[in-house]
DNA sequence: CCGAAGATCTGCT
DNA sequence: GCAGATCTTCGGC
């Protein structure tokens, strides 16, 4: 599932790998919560993700493969990027059959200086709030759809922390609102919407 | 071939 | 809180 890494000193860091993507993605969603995503060295903690089924007709991958999702049918840990709204871009991590889970914030905290000089703000809760300005933060466009997400640029460590798990509906959805697919830190400041109730999610507390 | 819709974000009211 | 920007794909005629 990981791969322990030896580190200077005391610590050792987890690296994620291909075996952790090969999982349901809402498994997938909670567990990729609390580590560190990083695209050639910015980045930060992930806080926020959205889990896409293969049988949800809200999922990219509902009505078949097409020019753009192509990737989203890609094995466990294919990195999916998809255009929104002519604007922006968006990061997934390919699970199980044509399954993935939206990237949608992070808490900065490598690559600071860069970040800040791609986005437009310098304050850090709204830096990498949202999908499409996550991806603007890391520099993240389509070039890197398709890449391994094991693989540089990208780089995954596991969480250390102990993190504790809300879940809620999918956001900007118009189909299949009802299943409660996003997962967020509890009281992070730095997801994109609040959950409400702000409680944990009845069942988890991971680690 | 044209029109609508879409896993969004910002700025203005 | 809502409209507008902006672009690509797909479905209907």
């Amino acid at each position: 599932m990981t791969k322990q890494i030896s580190g200077r000193g005391k610590h050792l860091s987890t690296v994620l790998n291909d075996a952790f993507f090969a999982r349901p993605p809402d498994i997938v969603a909670r567990e990729l919560l609390g580590s560190r995503l990083l695209v050639n060295g910015c980045g930060g903690f992930i806080v926020e993700t959205e889990a896409y089924g293969p049988d949800d007709e809200a999922s990219h991958s509902f009505k078949g493969m097409s020019k753009t999702n192509a990737a989203m049918f890609g094995p466990p840990g294919t990195v999916y990027i998809y255009r929104s709204y002519g604007r922006h871009w968006c990061l997934n991590f390919v699970c199980t059959r044509a399954s993935a889970v939206l990237v949608r914030a992070l808490q900065p905290s490598e690559g600071l200086g860069l970040m800040v000089s791609r986005r437009s703000t310098s304050d850090a809760r709204v830096l990498c709030r949202g999908p499409g300005n996550l991806c603007q933060a890391l520099g993240v466009t389509n070039e890197l759809n398709g890449l391994r997400a094991t693989l540089p640029p990208f780089s995954l460590d596991a969480r250390e922390d102990e993190t504790i798990v809300v879940s809620g509906p999918r956001i900007g959805l118009s189909k299949a609102k009802d299943r409660p697919w996003r997962f967020g830190v509890l009281n992070s400041a730095y997801v994109s919407r609040p959950f409400r109730p702000a409680q944990p999610d009845e069942t988890v507390r991971e680690d």
